[in-house]
DNA sequence: CTTTATAATCGCAATATTACGATTAATAAA
DNA sequence: TTTATTAATCGTAATATTGCGATTATAAAG
């Protein structure tokens, strides 16, 4: 990629990338969808529910992980995910904030 | 990448996915900002503006249009860039829709 | 027609991402 | 202690992304 110009960017431009990278894969929207809906958040059953391989799934948990949207805590041999509801809302707010306080103004040009 | 698993994830799973990767990138968010902002949207200002290479702005302009977040109109030699109003709307339906209403619901278990 | 201005595209290099099998590390169970 | 169970990590292959110089295509201007 030659090399990432993070350094021409604005801290809240490279932190709204940042945060939609996160996103930029269905698996990692499928893991964060799940973990909303079930209390089981155990690695294995993300491994089941979404049928890519242990390594696969491991990797994406990874990175949400590395960004903060979610946490794991370790029980016995298995580990046990969740979203990071603090973190999770201060996305929510940085990515709103980029996309939707934009709308209101009119400048249409073509 | 090996193959990239699409058809395992739902319709709606892709494409926050695909949106959240336009977004993915400063540059991208840079270029919306300013689009945003000013009403001379024409390649070469952005160009200016962000600093990098006239090759490497058109390739994310390009992005930027081929998921419909913005659209050019041809200018004699020169082409004019805007925010697409209404596919930005739908997108910021999507993606509000994933990451604002999941935050309801309490279930940490770590 | 020739020149100029502008933006798209090509081709390439460097790097990142996605995916997975195999291995490893850590804990629980026997 | 030995043997599962579970998840992280390593190594590797395939592919995508980022960036830019050079070229090309298009239209305006002279």
């Amino acid at each position: 990629m030659g090399i990432s110009k993070i350094e021409k960017f604005t801290e809240e431009q490279n932190k709204v990338a940042a945060l939609a990278k996160a996103l930029a894969h269905p698996a990692r929207v499928a893991i964060l969808e799940y973990l909303f809906k079930t209390k089981s958040c155990v690695c294995g059953d993300i491994v089941e529910e979404i049928g890519l391989a242990q390594a696969t799934i491991s990797q994406h948990l990874k990175e949400l992980k590395s960004i903060g949207l979610i946490k794991g805590s370790i029980d016995g041999t298995r580990v046990c995910y969740c979203i990071d509801e603090n973190n999770w809302e201060q996305m929510n707010s940085i990515l709103n904030k980029f996309i939707s306080t934009k709308k209101t103004q009119k400048n249409q040009c073509c």
